[in-house]
RNA sequence: GCUGAGGUGGCGGAGUGGACAAUCGCAGCAGUCUGUAAAACUGCCGGCCGACAGGCCUACCCAAGUUCGAAUCUUGGCCUCAGCA
């Protein structure tokens, strides 16, 4: 039997909003919900338990980095990363996906591959072949291969191997990666189920599979796929192929093109996603869960969220200060004033900055505590708002005079 | 006081007659960051002008020289460090 579902009910906006719940072996997860992304089997400088009282419901975990480093057969040792992590809580993995489009890139530089200049990555139309950014080692995924590697990890939620299709792609290339990103889904369903079948017969939990849309930021493509994968006998949907270099108000297109073709008995899931202005825009176009590694990079970047202001209006700068500035080197106020997580309570804005200054690691936790409180705490806001039916007000005050969207 | 080594941009430290406004590292300043090759990366970093190209000025302890040309060679001075007294 599987032990995953999902309910949920509409809030009546018009662009699909709703709230839900997602029952998974290892807990429930209310939506729409922030996913932290702990790519190596750690939210970076933060324990579980932190996690936990900062609100997480459910954290991101990458099968390619985890299959390199410590290795599959370590954490299948362990019968799964919940044992291995020390996290008791629901666990989502990338299939490996997005290092499709991430490995491919030149380094740091904007997605600009062809497909000869991808030195870490050769896409077949078996899978594709990996480069080691450890050791150079070669490594082959396919999407059978990401589902057995999904299922020794044990999360609660798989992501389908798919194809992130870099932007800008021309049509051309978009249908190509589509295409191919739909039979491996097919692939990735069927391999999956055999795997259900013999987990089941060791008596294991069932561990739920998302397939995933892609089509770049072509409407056809998009609706295409968002039936395609919906016609699927996969147990949510996930978007991914945004917040690759496109503009806000293309990603916005995407979500307005995709959603009406996705069916409302399954959780929906938003790959890479999750600037503070993008959460009201998600959650209003009807996405349950996603991830982002935002808040968790930039604050070891001291970079720190805090309620909009008008200084930086219509930027990204309008949701954080930057902590290293010299204006904060004897700023007694905490980061955010009445925030209630651990970093406000206790420390001043000079001290954290102090702290960035000289590079000591308490710096790092102590911003990624900040930022994900703030994140995990605006998005239960949102929720409570969705059930009084206030939600488009607070997003208006959110994005006031915000023109990103 | 003697002997030896040395004085270069905020700091450390290359350069040792023209390709030097001066390699490089650190610090500083600015920018970037959305399924994390990210405690990262990129750019700037003597002054003035310029959007850029580039131009002008002042510079390698001080002074006087040698030379077409000196951070680099010579002489004198000042200072620092190490060893010996």
């Amino acid at each position: 039997m599987k032990q995953f579902s999902f309910t949920s009910t509409q809030t009546g906006i018009a662009a699909g909003a709703r709230m839900g719940t997602i029952v998974t072996p290892h807990g429930i997860i209310n939506t729409p919900a922030f996913v932290p992304v702990g790519t190596q089997a750690t939210v970076k400088s933060l324990t579980p338990d932190e996690l936990s009282t900062l609100g997480v419901q459910l954290f991101f975990v990458n099968t390619y980095h985890t299959y390199l480093r410590p290795g599959l057969s370590v954490i299948g040792s362990f019968g799964g990363l919940h044992a291995f992590m020390g996290w008791n809580g629901p666990i989502i993995t990338d299939s490996g996906g997005f290092q499709v489009f991430s490995l491919a890139r030149p380094k740091y530089k904007p997605a600009d591959r062809d497909e000869e200049s991808a030195a870490l990555v050769k896409i077949t139309e078996d899978g594709v072949w990996f480069r080691s950014h450890w050791d150079g080692s070669k490594h082959f995924f396919s999407p059978e291969s990401s589902m057995e590697y999904q299922w020794t990890l044990g999360s609660d939620i798989h992501i389908a191997f798919d194809e992130c299709t870099p932007y800008p792609a021309t049509p051309a290339y978009a249908r190509k990666a589509m295409d191919r990103t739909h039979r491996w889904a097919e692939r990735s369903l069927i391999a999956h189920t055999k795997l259900w079948q013999s987990h089941k017969k060791e008596g294991k939990p069932y561990q739920a599979l998302y397939g995933v849309v892609q089509g770049s930021v072509y409407e056809d493509l998009r609706i295409e796929s968002a039936e395609k994968i919906s016609g699927m006998d996969v147990d949510g949907i996930a978007i991914g192929g945004v917040s690759v270099g496109e503009s806000k108000e293309e990603m916005k297109n995407v979500l307005q093109w995709v959603t009406p073709h996705l069916p409302h008995d399954k959780p929906r899931h938003l790959l890479g996603v999750g600037e503070i202005d993008d959460i009201f825009v998600l959650v209003e176009h009807g996405m349950d869960t996603f991830d982002c590694v935002q808040p968790t990079r930039l604050a070891r970047m001291g970079k720190l969220y805090v309620p909009p202001n008008k200084v930086h209006t219509g930027t990204r700068d309008g949701y954080m200060i930057d902590i290293t500035g010299k204006e904060y080197a004897c700023d007694t106020s905490p980061v955010q004033a009445g925030c209630g997580c651990f970093t406000c309570t206790h420390f001043s804005r000079a001290y954290i900055h102090h702290l960035f200054r000289v590079r000591e690691l308490l710096s790092y936790r102590l911003a990624s505590i900040h930022n994900i409180h703030f994140v995990t705490e605006l998005v239960s806001s949102i929720r409570e708002s969705l059930g009084k039916g206030t939600f488009l007000e607070m997003k208006q005050q959110w994005l006031y005079n915000n023109h990103t969207y």
